[in-house]
Order: structure tokens, then C-alpha cells, then sequence
DNA sequence: ACCTGAACACCGTTCAAGT
DNA sequence: ACCTGAACACCGTTCAAGT
């Protein structure tokens, strides 16, 4: 393990101000917000946002970490409060009001769920993809969800499935109906 | 009903090398692709992509409706050759194959998805919601579609299915099986 | 009537100069 | 060690001048 040496502290003050600006633009314009504009509302140069974050999606990583911690921890709260099933989900629910409602989420966590051999070890995707997986083997252990699913291809439906309602009324009330289409199934 | 003079000759010419420039383009970049790229490459000024197609996403529509079109008709194809149900599982996997294989598709299928008043008289959005309408009417009528599923649902709930499906494994085996996760549900 | 391409505004990214 | 901001390349969009 590498050693961390703490920030200079002017360098510290420069990361936590892009930090909380990086958060407000991506929830305001998405993933694509203007770099330089961050830097700019943060009152850094724009190599200082580079430095301290090579890519666009380190940003958005960092900008959004807690929240998606936020998720991880909820996960454990629910299974506390409900029957495994519900909640499943009712975090699966959760999730998607999320990725639907702050623009940037969306592009993060779906990052996290792709198969992708780099982006497996995320920090991101390891919070989003435990708290699934405990969720899921509770439901499982209680026979009401289907043995063959993989906690993944859940998020990963959940993701498509929030993707649907946004089609439909920009979040509104369509994602529970979508969300339990899913669970039913669409047979007669 | 407004009269359609025929194009001047050289105005038709640069019309319909800029839509075989654009579906190359699309297709191979996505639905971000350079536009200034796609008037250079169809060897015209940028003004005149401007002046035939006023925002990209008519471009985008223009260059993919003979696509749309074939789904359209595969639809009907499909009805002459299946049992309801599964002419209309099998045209959603298809229309999600074409979602994913080409970039580009996406983008213009999910706009003919949402529920924006002026989206939805769409050239394109007429062309999928009437196939999905008269699938969803032949499935009904058989008994094998729950009864209170809309077309458009369908469309969006398979719209949703071709992204999870990317995020899986960029639109290989998975889509089959997210597809029949879908109409069978997730219960045990 | 239609086309061209320069002009403008904007953005991402790099890097030499500064502290 | 870290920051700044000018510089470069790129892109979308408009519009005056041309045929």
C-alpha cells in the first residue's frame, strides 16, 4: 500500500471546493457540464481541476461518492425495517428516483454496472453492487425472488427500468408501474 | 395541405449524400458525431446541412427512416409468420438488437418514446407505436399479454431492456435473457 | 433559390511560467 | 508541490457574399 501524504492545504481547500461545485453542475446540466465552468464557479484553474481529476468521470465519481454510499447504507436500513422482498424492492425503487432525478447519477452508476473489465473494481460499483447482493441473497434465502438472478443483472434491469419511466413522465408515477411490471412479469 | 416544390437539382443531390454521410456517421459515432465532419465528408458547406436539417436531431430522424420504416413492416411480417405472442417477443428483440447495434438508433427510438406533446406526432414515433399497437391488439386478443399493458409501455420497458443489455455485454447474450426476465417476471 | 466558408462563441486539454 | 491562465484544437451555429 502506497502511502497518502496529506494535501497541502491550499490544494485540500481547491479539492473540496470542486468537489461541491462539481456536485451542483452535474445535478444542474448532467454529466456534461462544462468542465471549465466548474473550475471557474470553484475559482481554480482549469489544470487544478485537471490535476486533481484526470477524467470527467473521476469527477463525477468523487462529486457523487457519498450519495452513493448513502445507497449502500439505506440497503442495510431497509433490511432492518422490511421482509427481505420488500426490501428489495423498495431499494431498487429508491435507486432508480435517484438516477432519475440527480442528471450525473445516472451516467455513474451505470458506469458501475457495465461489464467492463476495468471499471468492475470502481469504488462506486463495489458500494452499489454489495449492498445488492445482500439484499438479493436475504430475498432469495425467503423464496420470493427468482434463484437464477445475479444481484447485477437486477441493478442493471432496475437501471433500464428507470430509464423507461424517464420516457414516460420524467420520474413521476409511471416508475412504480414500470418497476412492478418487472417483478409480475408481462404474461396474462 | 402545403404544396411540396420538387428541389433544385443540386439542392436534392447535397439532400441525399448528407443523409447516406449522416447514418454512416451516427452509426459510427454515435448520435454526438461531428456535424461540421458529416458536411466535409458529404462535400458540402456546413450552412447547407444547416439550411436541409435545422437540428441535429432531424438529421438524425431523416437518416434512419428507412430503418424505422423496416420495423415497421417487419412487424407485420412477423404477425404473418408467428403466434401473436411471440411475433411480438420476437419484433421487441429485434427492434432492442437494432437499439444497440446502432448508435445512434437509441437516441432517436427513445425520443419516439417520450411523452413530450410535440414529440409524439413524430414521423418516426407514428411509424413504431402503430406496429407496436397492432402487435399488442393481436397478443391481447390470443390471452397472452397482460390486458393492461400499453404499447408504448411495451416500448419503453424494451428500450429500457436494450440498455441494460448493453451494460451487460454491449448487446450479446444478455438481451435474450433480460428480455424473458421481463415477461416473466422476477418471483420466485 | 441555394450554396459557401469565414466568423463567432464555446469547450476540453495541455503546459510553460509563477509562487 | 501546487496553481494559474494562455494557447491550441475542436465543434456548433450564423450569416454576408456569391452563383
Amino acid at each position: 500500500m502506497t502511502q497518502v501524504r496529506p494535501m497541502r492545504a491550499d490544494a485540500r481547500r481547491n479539492y473540496e471546493r470542486l468537489l461541491k461545485v462539481a456536485a451542483e453542475a452535474f445535478a444542474e446540466h448532467g454529466e456534461g457540464a462544462s468542465l471549465d465552468d466548474i473550475a471557474k464557479r470553484a475559482g481554480v484553474g482549469s489544470g487544478t481541476l485537471y490535476r486533481h481529476f484526470p477524467t470527467r468521470q473521476a469527477l463525477l465519481e468523487a462529486a457523487y461518492l457519498d450519495r452513493v454510499e448513502g445507497f449502500a447504507r439505506r440497503a442495510d436500513e431497509l433490511a432492518k425495517e422490511l421482509p427481505p422482498g420488500e426490501a428489495l424492492a423498495e431499494w431498487l425503487y429508491e435507486l432508480c428516483v435517484g438516477t432519475i432525478q440527480v442528471r450525473g447519477l445516472k451516467t455513474l452508476l451505470g458506469s458501475a454496472m457495465v461489464d467492463g473489465s476495468d471499471a468492475v473494481l470502481t469504488v462506486c460499483g463495489t458500494h452499489v453492487r454489495g449492498a445488492a447482493a445482500r439484499l438479493v441473497a436475504a430475498a432469495r434465502a425467503e423464496g420470493t425472488l427468482r434463484p437464477d438472478v445475479e444481484p447485477i443483472e437486477l441493478l442493471r434491469l432496475a437501471h433500464g427500468v428507470a430509464g423507461a419511466a424517464e420516457l414516460a413522465d420524467g420520474g413521476g408515477e409511471s416508475l412504480r408501474r414500470y418497476l412492478s411490471l418487472l417483478t409480475e412479469g408481462l404474461r396474462a
